[in-house]
This record gives structure tokens, sequence and C-alpha cells, in this order.
RNA sequence: GGAGAGGUGGCCGAGUGGUCGAAGGCGCACGCCUGGAAAGUGUGUAUACGGCAACGUAUCGAGGGUUCGAAUCCCUCCCUCUCCGCCA
């Protein structure tokens, strides 16, 4: 959510900064919403007054021995006509605020002024490439035809089991797919700093509202039937980042540069709207698994804490000697609570191109204002809001898929990173 | 799933219709005291919105209701704890 006192302030800003989006923002509402609901707030709050002020001058008659229908008497008449009035303004001025409210929830961030301009991932900006793609004297496969020559990638029994956009691992395959994880955890606590959690899987309402996914995009989530409004965590960006909901942390709580939370999570996504896209193999399902990087720190330090986020993540892709590149996000590719976006890109033979595989993010303080998470200053002595952070380190399937194409033999064989070798026990190529 | 108890400020805890944003304590901050510290002592110590300010309003798990007036009474929901059952 954007801080309504900035947007009084300075509308023009906004409306343009939301135009390097592609979306206009409809200042002439926002002001008249605000109006209205000032108005409607001060005289709601003035008859709360006048009503107060009669009721406690009861209290004290009737404390000082007259019946309570005389003190009624005495005090006013107009209490009914106030009851009526106070009703009324209670109900404009919550009914402004509602529709103010709406308005606001569904407002993106601002985008950061590194930010380019542009209107898709066409339009994204490279800042860098590290590694040296193979030169390979055989035509490459995909991670599917990869993994049928291994046998241990089934997607027709998954789909059996499930549907479409969901697979099933076997054998060396799978245990690769946990090795990865176990990997990736070990070196964000071990060298980066981060603290692992484990959280659940299942969110609610205000989890989700807190980052951002709702309610604009409820359509992209899987809800659970029953009593409660769940969902299932589309990221682990939901439950970490609401770690830090409705509180308060002490500077020292911060440490030095601020909360640093690790967590592997199932992902399930409704990918509604992406019909025909990346249907072949890993790349796009409702299920998958992602290891998250999220940092919540003090406003001053998050430029620098989203680069070192994606220097972490960058590790991961360095260690396994997987070909990358790093693109800032162009405006109108910007997710909806991000101010500042870097993808990190891993080049994948199967597909001759650069495809995503970690999209690091500072949300400044979008999200903790939704989530009402602060920090009491120092300096002030009054709690503001932080700012928060989050990148994947990496996503679980695509690195996989990524070390299969990359790693791929003539013969259809896999050979491993050597970073990899202790966490499989050993193996180096992975073969029928 | 069954039975019971409870949710009050950073924490503990009092408050069962009236001047209660809420006693008392702990913690914390600042001052006094001290060579310094501890102890002692004094003052202060929630958040949001509106207002230049004085101040006003809201918030005692959440929502609704009764009432001139609700932390306190009624209803619904959520959460926590104890016992029983079941279970990885």
């Amino acid at each position: 959510m954007l801080d309504i006192k900035a947007i009084r302030q300075n509308p023009e800003l906004v409306a343009s900064a939301l135009l390097k989006r592609g979306m206009t923002f409809d200042q002439a509402r926002f002001e008249a919403l605000d109006a209205r609901r000032k108005e409607a707030d001060v005289r709601a709050q003035n008859l709360l007054a006048e009503r107060k002020s009669a009721s406690k001058r009861i209290g004290e008659l009737v404390a000082s021995g007259k019946s309570v229908e005389e003190a009624k008497a005495e005090v006013d008449s107009t209490l009914i006509k106030l009851a009526q009035e106070l009703e009324a303004a209670t109900v404009e001025a919550e009914s402004v605020q509602t529709e103010l409210n709406a308005l606001l929830i569904e407002t993106p961030n601002l985008p950061d002024e590194r930010v380019p301009e542009g209107s898709s991932e066409d339009d994204n900006e490279e800042i860098f490439r590290w590694g040296e793609p193979r030169q390979l004297d055989f035509m490459p496969k995909d991670h599917v035809d990869l993994g049928e020559l291994t046998g241990q990638m089934d997607m027709e029994t998954a789909g059996r089991i499930a549907g479409a956009r969901f697979s099933m691992l076997s054998g060396d395959l799978a245990r690769l797919h946990r090795a990865l994880i176990q990997f990736m955890l070990d070196m964000h606590t071990t060298r980066h700093g981060y603290t692992e959690v484990y959280v659940p899987y299942i969110v609610n309402a205000t989890s989700l509202t807190g980052t951002g996914q709702l309610p604009k995009f409820a359509a992209d989530l899987f809800r659970l039937e029953g009593d409660q409004e769940y969902y299932l965590a589309p990221t682990a960006e939901v439950p970490v980042t609401n770690i830090a909901r409705d509180k308060i942390y002490d500077s020292a709580e911060l440490g030095d540069e601020g909360l640093r939370f690790v967590a592997h999570t199932p992902c399930f996504r409704s990918e509604a709207g992406s019909y025909g896209r990346d249907t072949r193999g890993l790349i796009r399902q409702h299920q998958f698994e992602k290891v998250e990087l999220v940092q919540i720190v003090r406003p001053a330090q998050s430029e620098q804490a989203l680069e070192a986020l994606t220097g972490h993540a960058e590790k991961i892709l360095q260690a396994l000697e997987l070909p990358y590149r790093k693109v800032v996000l162009c405006g109108g590719d910007l997710g909806f609570s991000a101010s500042l976006t870097y993808d990190l890109e891993v080049w994948l033979p199967g597909q001759s191109a650069y495809r995503e595989i970690s999209s690091c993010s500072n949300f400044k303080d979008f999200q903790a204002r939704r989530l009402q998470a602060r920090w009491r200053n120092p300096e002030t002595g009054k709690p503001e809001l932080l700012h928060t952070l989050n990148g994947s380190g990496l996503a679980v399937g695509r690195t996989l898929v990524a070390l299969m194409e990359n790693g791929q033999q003539p013969d259809g064989s896999i050979t491993l990173p050597e970073a990899l070798h202790s966490y499989m026990g050993g193996t180096r190529v992975i073969s029928a």
C-alpha cells in the first residue's frame, strides 16, 4: 500500500510514477474520496465527542444521587436526535473509508527511479552475463527428452495422478531435486547469514493481503474448500514475510543488517491465464519447490540489501556452474508490490534461451505498510515501517532443468557439478 | 471430535455498566542520590486518525447487538490453555 500522505502531498508524482507501469492513477477520484472521508470523519468525531460529554454528565449526576431518568432529562433532550445524526455520520464515514481503502489496496507500488521504461519482458535491461554456455558438438535435448532417456521423469503418470502441469521424478533425479534443496539451504544458512525457518504452506487471507497477492490476484491462487478462508501458499514470500506482521522490532532485534530468513517450501499456483505457455516440462507447474530468501530491514539499508540478496542467489548459480544473466525488470514487467526487481535468468540449451530462475525484489515499505511491520527507530523513538525484500534462492524445479540441460552428454546422461557430489552420495553422473 | 477455563498496554496483572486509555507491579527512558555502580527516589513511558496547537476521536482477541453511556451485559466467530478421545 502506498502512503496516503505522500499521495496527498504529491499526487502528480504518484500518477507519473504509476504511468511507468502503464497504469493510470485516478487522481480525481482519490482526491474526491479523501475529501469526503475527512469531512465525514470530522463530523462523526464531533458528534461522538458531544455524546461522550453528555453521557459523562449523566454519570456524574447519577453518582450525585439523582435518578437516571432525572439525569437524562436534565442533560439533554436532544439525545435521540444526536443518536440518529451520529448513526448517519458513522455510516457515511465508514463507507467512504471502505471505498478509499479499496482504491489504495489495489494500487501497485511505485517503481524505483532505476526501473527502465517498457511494457513487457522484452524491455527488461540486461545488466551482465556470467559464465559461458557450453559449446555442444551435438544437438542439445531439452530436459523432458533427457528425463525420458533416463527414465526418471514421468509426466504421464503425474498427469494421471493429478493432471496437467504436475510432474513426477524418481531415482537419481528425485534425489537431485532433494539434494538441491539441501545444498541451497546450507549455502544460505552457513555462508550468507540467513536463519532457516519452517512455515505453514497454507495461509490465510490476511497474510496474502499483507504481501499483495490479495485482493487483486485471487485467481492465481488455489483456495481450499471449508469453513476457513485458506489458500495454498503461492510462494514462501507469503508465510515468511508475514513473520513480521503486526510487530514492532527493537533495533537490537534487527541486528546490524536486519532479519534474514530462508525457507524451503512447496509453492502452488493456479496458472490461470497462462494456458499454452510453457506447457512442456517442469518450467511452469501447479506445484513446485522453491528456496526463498526474505530480508526485513531498516529503510536505509534496503537498497544495499537488494544487491546483497541478489548476490546470494547468484552464488548458487555460480557454485552449480550454470551460466546466467542478470536483468532489471522494466515498468511493465514489474510485479504489483515491487519497487525494483532483478531477475536472474539461467541459460537453457534446450530452449537456446535465458529463462527466469530467480526474481529478487525490493518492496520498500509497500508490504510493510499493509503488514504493519515496524521497528522502533532509536533516533526518533517512534515505530516506523520497515522495508521488505525477497528473492528465489533458487526455484528448485527450474534449477533441476538447468542442470539437466547444461550437463547433458551426447548419450543423454547428465554430469553433475562438483558442488553436488557430496549431496548425491558420490554420484557424479545421472544416466538410465 | 467431547468437556472445561481463558484472551486487558512491551510483559505480569486489577477492573463485572458511569468522569477507565484503563489501578498496581515489572521492564524501559531521563533526572536526583553516588567517586562509580547497585539499592533508593522522582518523573515519564501504547498505537492510529484529525488539528499549527490546545486538544478531539478510536482501539481492552474480531465482528454485531442492548444502552444516554460497554473492558464490563447479550449473540456470532477466531485464538490459547487443561482433561478425554483420535492421530503422524
